[in-house]
DNA sequence: ATATTAATATACCATTCGGTATATTTATTA
DNA sequence: TAATAAATATACCGAATGGTATATTAATAT
């Protein structure tokens, strides 16, 4: 059971999330996480040590809200293709889903962070880096089930299918257009079909 | 001749436009642009009727410098095909160029006002629409001197291509590696030479 | 029920925020 | 050179900033 300590933490987190996601770490005061809870500062500095702790919770709330999602989507096929094919179709309708999340928080959270100091960047680029590694594990997984082409390169076409679908991302959000995301995800569909399936 | 407040001006914007890049509208503070321009707020206000303006006026700036930098390296050719070519060849080195911006205007501040209240989110969304405006028309030029195939689409294309470059811009700023912008690259240019190129 | 601890609210800190009215300085014109 | 206009500096505004010390309330254990 949780204590009430962890259950004001686990409030907190879950309702500044979406916050920090849209404004940014700078952008978003004090203020916005006392009114958005309803909550004291004292409340909120008891639960956490400064403001930089609360983004880096937020962030980690999104990330695993959103890799639970992209998991729970793979788990329709217990082909690594398959799962493949399902991160495709998981993004296709991600414009819609990600607003929950007040937008995407590696592109967010990325771009925010660039050039500021703070540690957060760091956790965007391990996210990153960990997501990059499960695809092309996916792919080496299938090149052993005889699904993918051996000579496929797993962590070039990892990059490769992450890049396409940021930029996909980036350009939905700005343009408030789904063209971009539906059309990309086409795009990396036929790519597997053509290149990476056996 | 330049008045003074008119050369006043131009040295604030060109102070000031790699910052706000960097760091975003609401996290670039008042200090942040009398520190750097060595004027007082007096100064600056007297050319400037708030810091909206200066964040708009900041953004053309590095819009401009970019645009100005891509029309300069597509001139080194007349062909519509080979100034596709050098779109991806200029590409190729946006790193390095862009740091002198303090990153790419489009991404930076498409995702930083993407949840602001502030009209510059129109101005990247304008720039963006222009450039593939732009990039679709030269299609269409290279349809007409038949070194690109009729049954491209052009419209289509140039989404194609500016997504598949923001999400390589997006990827090497975040990921700080240069893999992704050159590899995209050389994607988008064995695309054209397969897809493309009549 | 009471004592103790944990959690939250209150009130405040110095600093910074964007913005402005006015004084002062610098350019320009007569 | 003197008068005028333009540009910049100074000093200040109220409000908001992140953060903290302490008072108060709520939960827990004896």
């Amino acid at each position: 059971m949780l204590s009430k300590s962890e259950k004001t933490t686990k409030f907190i987190i879950e309702t500044v999330a979406p916050i920090f996601n849209k404004k940014g770490y700078e952008a978003t005061s004090m203020m916005d996480i006392t009114s958005a809870t309803g909550l004291t500062k004292g409340a909120i500095y008891g639960n956490f040590k400064n403001k930089e702790a609360i983004a880096i919770a937020a962030f980690n709330e999104n990330i695993n809200t959103l890799l639970k999602k992209i998991t729970k989507h793979q788990n329709q096929s217990k082909s690594p293709l398959q799962k493949l094919y399902l991160i495709t179709d998981f993004y296709t309708n991600y414009y819609d889903y990600s607003k929950e999340l007040g937008g995407c928080p590696i592109l967010n959270i990325g771009v925010d962070t660039k050039h500021q100091e703070t540690s957060l960047l760091e956790h965007v680029q391990s996210v990153i880096n960990k997501t990059q590694y499960n695809i092309s594990k996916l792919i080496d997984w299938g090149k052993e089930t005889s699904e993918i082409k051996q000579e496929v390169n797993s962590q070039l076409f990892s990059k490769r299918l992450y890049s396409h679908i940021q930029g996909a991302i980036f350009m939905t959000y700005t343009m408030d257009d789904e063209h971009y995301l539906k059309q990309a995800m086409i795009e990396m569909n036929s790519i597997i079909k053509n290149e990476i399936e056996n």
